[in-house]
Parts: structure tokens; C-alpha cells; sequence
DNA sequence: CGCCGCTTTGAATTACATCAAAGGACGTGG
DNA sequence: CCACGTCCTTTGATGTAATTCAAAGCGGCG
């Protein structure tokens, strides 16, 4: 498949001319990565930023006592490491791939120079940026205002993967990487995954889970409600 | 003082010609606000965004609960609100004075038709939404990675609010609002600052706190050393 | 089959929040 | 200028969600 028609497939070139798209692939770089290896780490030298083709990369944060948390797990379509080409010159976290990837690399200046001839693509970019400060906002409520089982169920509800059941999430990470998401540990969420389902809110599968109480997780993410 | 030369003063419209700024004149609304009024409310239709000319300004959430996270304290010459403009409708947090304040209003229309003319303006937004991101990052860092001490600490190296002596921290704002910064409440920063003066860290005054030992201050932040 | 990573379970510990109450600072009105 | 009320700040006692440490299943993959 031809570099162009990728390109005008992702939502962050959404609205942009054939022409446009064209000048973007001459600028782009494909790159593949293997499981579980790393693209950047927090610190390092920004050059440019990444799109997803195919598989999913974990955007984190490791503390000094190993403990990770993960800001965005990101998947096909999906753009990361932009900040670090507008602000600043490192990375502020770091990134790792979760499965095979496939991803479209974009050198820093050269991107710079189209943006600035492009009204439409710097709108859309800020439109990404900002849904990602949305997205980031909501995580520091989860941290600082929820408790574990709070955080879960909002997860469960946001994360709106379904196949043809809309009652089933594919969760699609291990439990392991899911506590890193909301900002725990492995342990803690395994007796949380078992209090809720003694509680009938939900069955917990092996990489599934079944939600039973739809308005009972809107209780427990909103606080109105805890776990006895 | 005239709108024009006040807007060329405002970093985020930094590098514009005269003109641009005074088409930015011609669509920005001078409003003022006493202390702890509210500019709008999580959930809110946003219909523009806002930089402060002079006064303080705090963005947070409430939890259900009551209790505070403070995501952002904005000064003079700081923008707020623009993510609602670019994404989404409605603003993900809420917005209330701390002082008495001065504010630029934007309408939301006509400042996504200006921006889309003008390339410096667009790289501008991206660079300040970028940073915000950067600081929001550092925040579910310091919410998840670290404890109170290390946040605090993190806070007072960071925080380089210094008038002459950069040794001395001017707070600015109530260790309440503080508290709700770091992500905890007035309790239990009021027993880690006691701490932190028994152990020599800082001398803690009203409004204003005394760095003894930077080192350990930052060995508290990394998480390479805890108060005893 | 055997190993390594994921997941679960239990017991002990802890940082932090909560509840309750008393000082202190500051500004307003008398 | 003092008195009063309100908000900010501090302190203690108590409670609890979550981490830590340790260990044992479980499961997939080479």
C-alpha cells in the first residue's frame, strides 16, 4: 500500500488534500518494532513524532521504585510524542511498544515547516493536543479524587470496546499493564476484580470482562456508592 | 492603555505583526472579576478562552465529596479555556478567581477564523498547549509516583517564585490552596510542613517558605530518601 | 514437558484521610 | 482602637484503602 493513502487515511491528516498528503509521505519514515520494545525514553532528545499503522504502544511514566503508571495506551491511527516538537525539546515519558507496531515517524523540522504552510492540519493538531489534555485531565480526577474501584468502573464505561456486545470489554492489555493504567498495582486490582464480582456488577473473564450493573458502576466511578 | 499594545505585550501572541494584533483587539472582550468568582463550571458550553492581564486565576475539580484538585494556577498573562475551543464543547474543569482579576475574553468563532490565517499564531497555541500538557503529565507523575513529601518538595524546587533571595519561596496563594494543588488537604500538609521544619529541610513561614536543603529536597522529590 | 510471566491470595504495614476541636490571623464594624 | 466573626491553620485520635512482602497457582509458549 502506498504511502500517500495511508496517510490520507489517518484522522490527524483528515481534510487535507491529496497533494498535501503527498508532501507528508515525502517527510515520513516507516518504522517497525517488535513486543515490548522501546521507542523513546522520558528525557531523551525529541527528533519527531510517531503515528500508529498497526499494533499499540504504552506511553508511561516509571517511578524510581519501579512503580509505572500509564498515561495513554495508544492504538492504530494514533498519534504520540507531538508535544516534545511544539514545547520543549525531550520527552516528558516514555514509550514502549505493547505488541508487533508498525508506525509512520515524522522528522521535527521537517513537519514544522508543512504545519505552518497548513491552517487545516494545525487545527487538527490542535484539536489532538487538546483531546489529550481532556483525556489527561480526566486521569488526574481518577487519581486524586477516585479510589481504585471508582477508576475501574469509569474505566469499564469510558472504554467503550465492544464487539457486537456492548455489555462485553475486551480489555486487549494484561491486568498487569490495566493496573498500570489506573495508576495501581497488579494485587490491588485482582481483589478488586474479585470484590466486584462478588457484588454482581460485573463477570470477570481471563481478557474479558462482562459487565452485569451498568448503573451500578456509574455509582461506584461517581462515588455515590463504595464497595462493602 | 490601549487593547492593541496589551495584546502585543501577551507571550501567546508573541512574534504577530501589529496588524494581527489588532485584529485580535477587535475581537477581544476586557472583563473583570472580583475574588472567588466563578468564570464558568466543569460541564459549561465553552464559547471562547480567556488570558488573564492581572489577578489569579485556579483551574480544578471537585469531587462529589467536596474535596479539590487544583490543576492549574494561572497568572498574568497565562491563557486558560483554549483546549474547549479546539476540542470538545464544554470545559473539563472549572474556573474561579483567586484575587481580584483582570481577564481578555476570546469568542470562540472569531478566533478559530483568525487563527487558521495565521501560521505564527497556530505554532504559538501548539507550544502553549503542548506545555500544558508537559505540566499536567507532571502532575499524574507527582498524583501516582510520588507521596505527599516528595510532591511538596517537588513543588518548592520547581516553583522558582523568588523576589531576590532564591532560597525563599513566596506561596502566593493559602496553604489550603496548596493543599488542593499537591493533591491532599490543609491536615496533612500542615503536619508535613512541621516535619519538614523539625528535619531541617525548610522554615516554614506564613506565606512564604525558606529552602535549608536543597539537596535533600531534591532526594525527597526522587524518592531517594522519606521524612523519618 | 518445563519454564517464565501473569494472576491470585493472605498477612502485615503504612501513608493518608477523616473527625473533632482549639488556636491564630485578618478584616470589618462598632 | 478594640471587639468580633470568619477563615485559615494546627494538632490529636482514629479509621481505612492501598501498598508491601511472600508465596502459591495458573497458563501459554518455546
Amino acid at each position: 500500500m502506498n504511502i500517500t493513502s495511508i496517510i490520507a487515511a489517518i484522522p490527524l491528516f483528515e481534510g487535507l488534500t491529496q497533494q498535501q498528503c503527498e508532501s507528508l509521505g515525502a517527510i515520513a519514515v516507516r518504522r517497525n518494532y517488535s513486543r515490548q520494545q522501546s521507542l523513546f525514553s522520558e528525557g531523551d532528545e525529541s527528533n519527531g513524532f510517531y503515528i500508529i499503522l498497526t499494533g499499540k504502544v504504552k506511553i508511561f511514566k516509571l517511578s524510581p521504585e519501579g512503580k509505572e503508571q500509564i498515561l495513554h495506551i495508544m492504538g492504530p491511527g494514533e498519534p504520540f510524542g507531538e508535544a516534545a516538537v511544539f514545547a520543549g525539546e525531550h520527552f516528558p515519558a516514555s514509550a514502549r511498544t505493547l505488541a508487533e507496531s508498525k508506525v509512520l515517524f515524522f522528522p521535527r523540522l521537517s513537519f514544522v515547516a508543512l504545519i505552518t504552510k497548513n491552517p487545516s492540519l494545525s487545527l487538527n493538531m490542535l484539536a489532538f493536543l487538546s483531546r489529550r489534555l481532556r483525556r489527561l485531565t480526566s486521569l488526574v480526577e481518577d487519581l486524586s479524587l477516585k479510589e481504585v474501584p471508582g477508576r475501574f468502573a469509569a474505566y469499564l464505561l469510558y472504554s467503550g470496546k465492544h464487539k457486537n456486545d456492548p455489555d462485553v470489554i475486551e480489555l486487549g492489555i494484561s491486568k498487569n499493564q490495566l493496573a498500570g493504567l489506573l495508576g495501581t498495582i497488579p494485587e490491588t486490582l485482582s481483589r478488586i476484580l474479585k470484590r466486584m464480582s462478588q457484588e454482581k456488577f460485573i463477570k470477570a473473564g481471563v481478557r474479558h470482562i462482562q459487565i452485569l450493573d451498568r448503573e451500578g458502576l456509574r455509582e461506584l466511578s461517581e462515588g455515590r456508592r463504595r464497595l462493602s
